[in-house]
DNA sequence: TTTCGTTATTCTCCCTTTAGAATAACACAA
DNA sequence: TTGTGTTATTCTAAAGGGAGAATAACGAAA
């Protein structure tokens, strides 16, 4: 039996200018975000440090040039965050994004790659 | 006028359990070895430390389970190496593979990313 | 006006990764 | 037998990234 393998992709979204402005790790947080409407919340339930959420969630912004969260500080429940209508908008255009991708990325491995793997 | 973006991917084959085995790195460096005839060459090419090349060539036979390199070492010229067959097959399908995902990729970046971006 | 839990921001420390050094083995040619 | 330039392998030191600490600001509610 011969051992089998598995495509397994990374998909971002750099400006022009080749710097990183999207990527897997952002969408991941932003979907937290979503369900947790904080972001810390959404640090701490993906094991991330808050620093590096913020750090993270900061330079997604700065290159895509449009804010992706709406935060509120201070008040009862001590601010929040939600996402904004255009990062809602870019979150599900990239999960539909990806879902293409991978269900394309599966066809062209059987058949390019999966003969080239297990051949004699 | 509003920024511009492009897709990026990263194209790997993982084992069934999970382990790296094949991505651009190990692509690249077969590359080289087919140019220069010598992984060390081919690591000096890339600006990579030789071990390196040599742990990341050794990490990939190991997982995918078959010689990616054939080297002789010692003779006129040190040795060298050069791609077994089964690399080579592998090197030109994961490039048919790539190009065929890259093309499909930037139809869909289009299609759905792009106006998601683009919005007001 | 005090308490509380969040966002906002920077800093330091640790760990992983990686480059580069060091060393051995090798085989052909001079 | 010596020189040469490679592969093969391990070790060490340096660089980068990320976790967590520390601190400030904030605003609703008690």
């Amino acid at each position: 039996m011969d051992k089998t393998f598995k495509p397994v992709l990374s998909l971002r979204i750099f400006t022009e200018e080749g710097e990183k402005s999207f990527g897997p790790g952002v969408a991941e947080l932003l979907r937290r975000v979503q369900k947790e409407h904080s972001l810390r919340a959404a640090a701490i339930s993906m094991a991330m440090a808050y620093s590096k959420a913020w750090t993270v969630i900061k330079n997604a912004e700065a290159t895509l040039g449009f804010p992706l969260l709406v935060s509120t500080t201070g008040g009862k429940n001590g601010g929040g965050a939600t996402l904004s209508p255009k990062a809602e908008a870019l979150l599900s255009a990239y999960d539909e994004y990806c879902a293409s991708l991978r269900a394309y990325a599966a066809g062209e491995f059987s058949r390019i790659l999966a003969p080239a793997l297990n051949q004699e």
